[in-house]
DNA sequence: ACCTGAACACCGTTCAAGT
DNA sequence: ACCTGAACACCGTTCAAGT
């Protein structure tokens, strides 16, 4: 094999997570195979399996590093520098202009939408992380405390944990920082007994995951797991009032509100 | 080879199709492989090329067959027999009850809903197909017209060509049935320059979609593709308000509401 | 403890040949 | 026209062996 193109350096599973990362953006994720991504680490297939599980594991961690960016590209879009600025001042919710709706939300919708369109502009970054973002079974700590951070902003802002419940469903994958490309191209439960790595998650670390799971099981006694049908349903009718109203108060589109010149 | 096991019978696209789906259904997408499948149906693996293109193919023609189930799905379930009753009757806005939001949307808007409700019915019936979906990247004359249906169906309840657009946006993979699974466990654009049989799609076949890609246009001169960023903050907006107004309303979830003996 | 070599049981797809 | 056989260039993962 052609080995020691890089300069060997002595394997972990951060150095192997970061090519696999590398490798994805470089030549697409339909090129990352465990096999590709030893030889680019100038090492043997079967190397990688002393610090990866297995390549669902790899993709796992892959999506936990993107995830665990997350906060530091809020951080980072807010200011203008990534140096964080420890004077807040009255922060005048941000990220309320330029929103394509008429305004008048309340504060805790503003930190939502921000966090929300930070987890965007990490996701966007990688063009196959929605893809594999979609295909996750298994929660990690990290992507669990992006739940967790997004409950408690709700929470916060006075929701019920009943309402915060079906609103995360509601949500649904923009939690994350895509929604389908519908319009691309116009007409012409994996269960894991054993992890690799990470240990079983602390219920402790996720109060507000806990709240609304506990609220929705006392609610549906005998239960178990969600009523999906009931969280589709709330979801439409939410979109559905939303644009009745969209349509009774006449609204029509102004990309251009969406610029910086405006 | 094992051969014979079928009452061996002449090979089809459509049968190989149908034979697809089925073993989907039972083994799983992951066992579904052209060699796989080319031992159910008694045959070498090359000889399903004379009918599919490739693998990529044959996937875009089995999402093609659920889709195309949709619509008597959709007859099947608003009379208990699948049996069409030609006597339509005053239609009294059905498939508006057992809704988790308050009622009060108009027609068109209850249409919508009976037609998503019906994709949903079908694409839950096969575990794969939410997966498989979700990987598509080219629409077939089915998928396009599903997506019309829809259009139209907006479109003729009033709605500009401008909100249908950003509409279709918001509902986003609602439109095939399906929303993400957030807490299923708590804790603790391919191009493709050869199509295998479609030809190109006729626009005249779409004058729903023509429409509103058109406005678009018109608003965006110069511009290639949608403004993705305005769509997902449009849907962002659109849910955030609607949160807004049901925390503010005191709105708590009734699901037993949901069942029939209401 | 960490990496290697060889092997196993698979993939999708090609080409030239059969009937 | 439709199917076959053999081959190519891949996969993820195992096991026993090396250092």
């Amino acid at each position: 094999m052609a080995r020691g193109n890089p300069p060997r350096q002595q394997l972990s599973r951060a150095r192997v997570v970061q090519a696999a990362i590398e490798l994805a953006d470089a030549e697409g994720i339909e090129a990352l195979s465990m096999r590709h991504l030893a030889e680019r680490l100038g090492v043997v297939p079967m190397a990688l399996y002393k610090h990866v599980g297995d390549k669902e594991d790899l993709l796992d961690a892959m999506v936990d590093e993107l995830i665990g960016q997350v906060r530091a590209a809020e951080a980072g879009e807010t200011g203008p520098a990534p140096t964080p600025d420890p004077t807040p001042g009255p922060v005048r919710a941000s990220g309320a202009e330029n929103t394509p709706l008429p305004a008048g939300q309340p504060d805790w919708a503003d930190a939502i939408r921000r966090t929300i369109l930070a987890t965007r502009t990490v996701v966007q970054r990688h063009g196959w992380a929605r893809r594999v973002i979609e295909t996750r079974t298994v929660r990690t700590p990290t992507v669990l405390g992006h739940m967790e951070h997004l409950t408690q902003l709700f929470l916060r802002g006075g929701l019920s944990p009943d309402l915060v419940h079906h609103v995360m469903h509601a949500l649904g994958n923009r939690i994350w920082g895509f929604s389908p490309e519908l319009f691309d191209e116009s007409p012409g439960g994996r269960t894991r007994e054993s992890r690799s790595r990470a240990e079983q998650p602390d219920p402790a670390d996720y109060p507000g995951i806990i709240a609304i799971a506990t609220d929705a099981a006392a609610r549906r006694p005998g239960a178990t797991g969600c009523d999906e049908e009931f969280e589709f349903r709330f979801a439409l009718d939410l979109l559905l009032d939303g644009i009745t109203r969209l349509q009774e108060s006449g609204w029509t589109s102004t990309p251009g509100r969406l610029t910086p010149e405006d």
